[in-house]
DNA sequence: GGAGAAGCTAACATCGGTGTCAGGTTCACG
DNA sequence: CGTGAACCTGACACCGATGTTAGCTTCTCC
């Protein structure tokens, strides 16, 4: 397929998708004219790299691990050095903080949206239980799914 | 305590300080010579924003929210608005989609560094489990805390 | 009061993925 | 063959929290 109709069915820009192969994370045959032709593994690809970049990665990192990572199109077919693992280990941690991160703003959130929607304006008695999870749920909140 | 000790207990230099009063998120007196001085309450509050700030939240959200929040100095003192909590809620929703996509990473990294921790070359039976600690262990991965 | 540590303001740089525009080429279909 | 859609390269802009430097003032302690 060619470059609009992954982006298209990625949902990520044209732009983006020449960025990630200029970073050597995609790549794409070419036409006799020059014009990119994607296989369908790259749906999948481009996926994986999104997520990866949403987590924070650097598009450098994401190149290293590209090759250790089994993708759509078949095995790993290639292993992480230790060098890399002690790098990745470290990025793992990192996210780890920015998941506590999020929690607990997620938290915050959820208490001034239910203070908000618990309380319209002032002099009330807490006499449900409120401010528990969610706004406005009883779930706790752990549905991050 | 004066910027220096601020930034000593908070781990945020005196830069990002200094930036979070010019937006309006963190006050400070002013000594006659016009050296900024804190409370003792600044510090919860600097961690605060940082926590905010970690969760991806632009400072002018952070700035609408903080009177809204029961700080360390007492109550809430605020109510969000209608509008507030919309937009708080739609913040909530991307919270939500960076966990997810944090989780999913996560998963990414432990299976990078299980293989290469698990299968050293190739051909190798995985016979004693080692390297303890995260990746590679039995627990699929869920101790965010 | 003098000296060095600590603060102050202001301005510019950075990082990196993405948006966008310009000017030109290729593709596909009638 | 012609034309409009799709694609190409290259370059510049942006966002926004933080780093860094410069030049000066204030504080603190001897």
């Amino acid at each position: 397929m060619r470059i609009g109709e992954l982006a298209r069915r990625t949902g990520v820009s044209e732009r983006s998708l020449r960025y990630y192969e200029q970073q050597g994370l995609l790549a794409a045959r070419r036409t006799d004219g020059g014009h990119r032709e994607y296989s369908e593994a790259a749906v999948d690809r481009v996926v994986h790299i999104q997520e990866l970049f949403a987590a924070g990665l650097h598009s450098r990192t994401i190149y290293k691990i590209l090759p250790c990572m089994r993708d759509s199109d078949g095995g790993p077919s290639e292993t992480a050095t230790p060098l890399l693992v002690e790098e990745l280990t470290a990025e793992r941690a990192r996210i780890d903080r920015t998941i506590n991160d999020l929690l607990r703003s997620r938290e915050v959130l959820d208490e001034v949206i239910a203070t908000a929607s618990g309380e319209p304006s002032s002099g009330e008695q807490s006499t449900s239980e409120q401010s528990a999870g969610n706004p406005s749920s009883r779930k706790p909140s752990a549905e991050v799914a």
